[in-house]
Parts: C-alpha cells; structure tokens; sequence
DNA sequence: AACTATTTATAAGA
DNA sequence: TTCTTATAAATAGTT
C-alpha cells in the first residue's frame, strides 16, 4: 500500500531501507498489539534492525513469551479450557515461514 | 479496515473472536516476513491463541532470535556496520507497549 | 516529520 | 472455513 505496488525483495537503497525499517517495525508492532487487545492473546514480536538493534513489543511480558515457549510442553493447560493442545518447541521450528501460507490452524 | 471500524477492546462474542484471532494472525505474520524480506531484517513472532496454543514466525529461526535476544548484551557486533549499538536485555523490558506510541526509534 | 495517492488488511456477510 | 465486498488502515513516494 503506497503510490506504488512495491516489489517483494531487499530494498537496495541504504536510506530508504532505513525508513521502510522504522514505518513498517511500527506497523507490525501495532498489529501485535491490536491482536493481543482485540484477542486478549500473549504475544511477543522482537525486530532486529540491519544494524543489530533490538526493538520488542511483548504482552504480557518478553519473559513470559519466551519462558513459555521455551518450555519443551505446555506444563500448564487453562483448566477452563476444554480442547487444549499439547505441543512440543521442536514443533514450531517446522513452520513453513513463507508469506502466502496459512500459518497454521485454529486453537 | 473492514465494513465498519472497530472498537479497540475485547472481543466477546467467542465465534467472531476465534475469526479475528486467525485473520489477524495471518496479518501480523505476513507483515513480519514482509519486514523481514524488505529490510534484511531478522524478527521472530511468537502469538498464543486464546487456547493457549502458539504459533510462531521466525527469520532466521526461532532459536538464532531467542538466544540473540536472551544474551544480556550483544556479543557478536557485525563488523561491516560503524555504529554498532549496545544494549541491554533489560532495556527491551522497559517498552511501553501501547498501540498509539513510536515503539522506539531508528537503530 | 507530514502529506496523500494507492495498495493492502480486514469486518461483515454469504 | 473459504470467498466476496465494502471500508478502514498501512504505507511508498513525495514535500
């Protein structure tokens, strides 16, 4: 979305990959946050700029993101909740990763 | 962006919110491998539905993120880039978390 | 950093 | 859940 359709593919040009970096982190940053609020989901998104610097939106928290998602299983199933998945750490490094894919299912 | 604008809060109708959940899903993975492609940026994404069942984006990977921003300080500076910037995981804690805020800087 | 022309994401509905 | 469509929102290029 622009004056332009833009091509998908590492922008060459050291200034405008600088401001593309700050609008779209912004962006994806306020997409994380809207899903958390709209979903009352944890989530975490943590952006490394081509310099190396890390930027990190996180709710509730960076901790508790990665200590759960560090946790080979999931040691603590919401008794509420009557279809709960197991799933392993291993599991998720096998996501495809690719922009038109589905991303997974549903909860 | 929808038929109509939608409030930032909630969701409580649980069919619309599991509707919400997976578009949204979608949207902030596919902007994160957009920002990730476009940029040469690395960024993991790590979302927990509402059942407590996680999804996760990751470039490079899952690990090379967690263990980049696990390390209290960056111990590996890319030696092609002058303004190497330090940092502290301490300070990643430190964000503000709001939608309607800069979420930081440039790096 | 602000401004808009456009593209893209997505809320409802089928 | 997938597709369609009307609209809100993100953002590319420009100032």
């Amino acid at each position: 979305m622009g004056r332009r359709k833009v091509e998908m593919k590492k922008i060459e040009k050291d200034k405008a990959l600088q401001v593309c970096f700050s609008k779209r982190k912004q962006g994806v940053f306020k997409k994380a946050s809207e899903l958390s609020l709209l979903c009352g989901a944890h989530v975490a998104v943590i952006i490394f700029s081509p310099g190396g610097k890390p930027y990190v939106y996180a709710q509730p928290s960076l901790d508790y993101v990665i200590n759960t998602i560090t946790s080979s299983s999931n040691p603590t199933p919401p008794p509420s909740l009557p279809t709960h998945q197991q799933w392993r750490i291993d599991d998720l490094n096998r996501e495809p990763c690719g922009p038109p894919r589905t991303f997974g299912g549903r909860a």
